[in-house]
DNA sequence: ATAAAAAGTATTCTATGCCTAACTTTAACA
DNA sequence: TGTTAAAGTTAGGCATAGAATACTTTTTAT
């Protein structure tokens, strides 16, 4: 009933972490996800439940979690916004490199 | 038990009103808090309380709501992130004027 | 075939933040 | 000075989001 519709930072988090768990281990499972956001793989479920809803991730119980184009076109444009803004920090505001990543990670949600 | 401690957003948008407010009328009231906000004036009171217990605004019941030092401080830091971002987009990425301060909006609270 | 690892379920908890409605306080003015 | 309206407060309720916990189920590897 409320499938698709705009993402929460939350949520656009999880699909970052999703795409960067495919990338780096070629398939994301649940429990690393949890790690990744530092929550417990209990809570992990309920919010893929929410993005396959919204079409962004294709999940099956027990099965392996991928994005679909549309997720993954959402997580690859924050990575970008993400890499952008920190260059952008870094190098043009002179911020020290952590700080830049940190901010960049905040920042990167509130951009369309 | 819980006083100072990072702001949300939308307590940042209180003090940012309530700053505004003050600069227009010289003194911020409840209601007009409420009208520029969009919501009841039930609802600041409690909002209200929560910015004084971190001490960013001094609240006496029926009294007349003023920005600590430090709530002040905040504030301008926002307005003025607000006023650079807007410019940023505005001038470097050439967004449309509205975007751009819509979007300053948003990415104004992601900041240190 | 079975034990261990990974994933899922259901319930509960917490935190925000808003609304409504009823009630006070303050202030205006006749 | 007393009445009334406007502004402010209070309490209770509601919705959302996200996470924790304590299990159960499935999968996997031995």
């Amino acid at each position: 009933m409320d499938e698709h519709g705009r993402l929460s930072e939350n949520l656009e988090d999880y699909l970052e972490a999703i795409l960067e768990l495919q990338i780096k281990n070629t398939v994301a499972r649940s429990k690393d996800i949890a790690e990744r956001l530092n929550i417990k793989r209990g809570s992990v479920t309920g919010m893929l439940k929410k993005l396959a809803k919204k079409k962004f991730v294709n999940y099956e119980p027990y099965g392996y979690v991928t994005l679909t184009p549309e997720g993954k076109k959402i997580a690859s444009e924050i990575t970008h916004r993400h890499i952008f803004l920190k260059d952008f920090f870094f190098r043009v505001l002179k911020v020290d490199e952590e700080t830049a990543d940190k901010t960049a990670c905040q920042v990167e949600h509130a951009m369309n």
